[in-house]
DNA sequence: CGAGCCTTTGATTACGGTCAAACTTGGTGG
DNA sequence: CCACCAAGTTTGACCGTAATCAAAGGCTCG
């Protein structure tokens, strides 16, 4: 059942709320301008498309889904039917491994696409954890192939999401292969930073809303080295740190780590 | 040019014969068998496909490249223009930092697919290395992007496969981030001898083309502890190692370090 | 058959992990 | 609205794994 790949209990009202309006196809008259009026759209899957694609991708978002602090997305192991843009809020994604091993494998910010680790086995691979109250655009991938049939830009758009989530995952790998602790928190403040920007808020100044622990874990060493390292970027003047509150003094000094 | 993203010298005899192979349109009588034929056809892109797709599919595959040992199939920066499933031999693939940081990201075996992270950016972001003299097939891309728009299956196996790759990079991210140097060598062999039997090879008994120093980068520690920690496995009786030669006497017990 | 590259092993070092404790923040309920 | 408690963060002390430096032996392939 459907239900039970969301995670949302079926007594929460948000929950039945939104099994009413999977179970309404959506009206021509109001979807369409989900997508046209997105403010993420140029970073989205709609991105490229032109005005008549965009109403026909339009038509895929079949709901749009707010999930709540700390509650899972979309679980490893759970059956793979969509892929999800982020409209607001922010994601971790973590993999875990069966001795208890947990490694978080990104963050997404609004118009960051996930779940295509599920095309792979059909089955999630990975889970998505919310960092605050979220809200997500929900793409039915059978729907999406469906269509990518009668729209070659679309069909390329999805290969290129997928191959820059292929790339991302490179340059992750180098990171968590050569770098020093140094080295990875700074790229991590850089990113950061630089996505900030793109999304039309300062690049110097913002709220982290994952915990040390999960820095950590996604830059691949402990809680305690990126507090650490934090003080010692703060002590030469990079950056002022306090909790989750960062901001970023000298970009070119911490790109120069 | 096309010669210029071989990365083959225009005076080299395969560079000719190439060029002039890729001139050539193929003939519909012979390159069908190209993949109906290929013992790698399961595992490749041709997987999963029914009989008139195959044949529409290796339509597609223009020509097959020979590569030397140690030549480069495609370098990052190179413009993007098409995907290279491997034929024969083995390859690494590289990621390289502005600084000389170098960093392996995976080995390909026969049936492998390489080439998705240039879709990204409309050029490739790593290096192909051939490990060995290597035959590939080249499927240029926007051909393949042309097929799928009359071949769902095939439009699915292009996703199934960019999936993989991002899972297997997820796979890697987790190895890197949060396994110890004995771990990730233990992974390492066992993801090795589970290739090699999926290949009709034996999955105890295999040389390994790569160097101690290559492993090392793709496992993220340096040569030395690759070379201390085969030791320290052959003095347990996990493994006997000589050189290049790899016989692995106990998988379970590589699994569970 | 020899030169260069690769591999192995040893000795030492250092980076970041682990353990520990104090302090801060933020959410919840009285 | 404030107090309290849990969760998160910072900092310190110490330790251990793997990096680095070094050198000798072994393959491979011109």
């Amino acid at each position: 059942m459907f239900e039970a790949t969301l995670s949302v209990p079926a007594s929460h009202a948000q929950g039945s709320l939104l099994a009413q309006a999977y179970a309404d196809r959506p009206r021509s008259d109001s979807r369409p301008a989900s997508c046209a009026g997105c403010t993420r759209r140029q970073a989205c899957l709609a991105g490229g498309l032109n005005g008549p694609d965009v109403e026909k991708f339009a038509a895929i978002v079949h709901l749009t889904r707010v999930i709540r602090q700390g509650e899972t997305l979309f679980r490893a192991g759970d059956a793979f039917r969509s892929i999800y843009a982020v409209r607001t809020g922010s994601f971790k994604t973590v993999i875990a491994h069966r001795d208890g091993m947990e490694h978080v494998s990104g963050f997404l910010f609004p118009g960051d696409v996930m779940g295509f680790d599920g095309v792979h086995a059909n089955r999630h691979e990975v889970s998505a954890i919310a960092l605050e109250d979220c809200t997500v655009c929900v793409l039915p991938f059978s729907l999406l192939e469906k269509q990518c049939q009668e729209s070659r830009s679309l069909q390329h758009q999805i290969y290129t999401l997928m191959s820059t989530e292929i790339v991302r995952e490179s340059a992750l790998m180098m990171l968590l292969g050569v770098m020093s602790a140094r080295e990875r928190v700074a790229a991590f403040l850089v990113n950061i930073s630089t996505r900030m920007q793109q999304r039309g808020y300062s690049a110097s100044l913002f709220n982290l809303r994952m915990t040390r622990d999960e820095i950590g874990s996604y830059l691949g060493i402990t809680l305690e080295t990126v507090s650490r390292t934090l003080s010692h970027f703060q002590k030469k003047g990079l950056v002022r740190a306090a909790g989750k509150q960062i901001e970023i003094v000298d970009i070119e000094g911490l790109r120069a780590v």
